[in-house]
DNA sequence: ACCTGAACACCGTTCAAGT
DNA sequence: ACCTGAACACCGTTCAAGT
């Protein structure tokens, strides 16, 4: 598994494949299928399914391949509310942008509550993402605003859960109210 | 789709085997099956599929069978919920019921995360859970210990999000924590 | 090297044929 | 009436055969 932007050592015709089937793949997802069936991305991107395969060895690896620009972009707004010069808003941010990349990106939010990643590039991405949501939770703790059992993975997952209690209703203007409910669920007790 | 427990109208044969299917079900999704194949249920119980889908005409329709009478207690829970002379320890007795509820019974919790039921039991169990909810909330409400905007369906939701927190680690240990993040969570803000 | 697509082992669901 | 199990349309994944 490569980085979908112009993996190295490869020809340019491939390249073109590889991006053909990522694009057709976002297309699929965002069109609000939930999975993305490798036969029918296949016939999408009008290639053989051995082809899918060859570029992404697994359904797993393909929803990461695809969550990975999402991922990045959700690890540098986890650094920037790290350096939020006020804690409490560095932490509400995080977990606003935790959930805002999942409920927008189905690719992201099945990759986030997946354990263990596939390709190096995610597990690298999960690795960055809890080191920044480590320092975005110290500076909260110290400043009062978090329970002091509060982890990273405990983030994860509990925006992971949000997300799912976001989406089993009818209307998604649920979002801020929930989010509102887990800030405040996860300031100390008193 | 009739109740578990002894259908009218049903020749005694079948009535067995309708029993076999179902302690063969429960058996299957206690053993660590986060689904259960319509196909290996038949094969279990040693009946041809069709005879499965004469019972439950959906996959579906066999989890709210098996649901059924975790769901019943849950209702049972909730009204007790309702009748506790604290408001608060109510409040605190219908989250942990529910999410006890579907950590235990991976039925229930598909039954519970799943919008429309398919027979009419489940549908009027849900009517029931609704009620006793509204009523616990209803007094928490002016007890001050939850937010005005928290409905019956947001509990349901949240509930079932919390679980999915919980069951995307390792350990399950960490019930009682969430568990105390949705209660503090759902508090009035200051 | 890279691609194709038939094939395998599974799903849920249906339905003609048996008792 | 009730049951059986082959069959259909799908999944993910593999691999011999082609360019």
């Amino acid at each position: 598994m490569e980085s979908p932007a112009r993996p190295a050592g490869l020809r340019a015709d491939s390249a073109r494949v590889r991006a053909r089937m990522l694009a057709e793949a976002r297309r699929l997802l965002d069109s609000g299928d939930t999975d993305l069936p490798m036969n029918a991305l296949a016939k999408a991107a009008g290639v053989g399914v051995g082809t899918v395969y060859r570029h992404f060895p697994s359904n797993q690896a393909l929803l990461e391949a695809l969550a990975e620009p999402g991922y990045a972009a959700l690890v540098a707004m986890a650094r920037a509310a790290a350096d939020d010069p006020d804690p409490a808003a560095g932490m509400t941010d995080l977990l606003r942008a935790a959930l805002h990349a999942q409920l927008t990106d189905a690719s992201l939010a099945a990759v986030l509550s997946t354990p263990g990643a596939t390709c190096r590039s995610t597990r690298d991405l999960g690795q960055e993402l809890g080191e920044a949501a480590r320092r975005v939770l110290d500076r909260a703790r110290a400043a009062g605003v978090v329970r002091p059992d509060v982890t990273p993975d405990d983030v994860r997952r509990l925006t992971c859960g949000i997300r799912h209690a976001v989406r089993s209703g009818g209307n998604l203007d649920d979002v801020d109210r929930y989010l509102e409910i887990l800030v405040d669920g996860l300031r100390p007790r008193p």
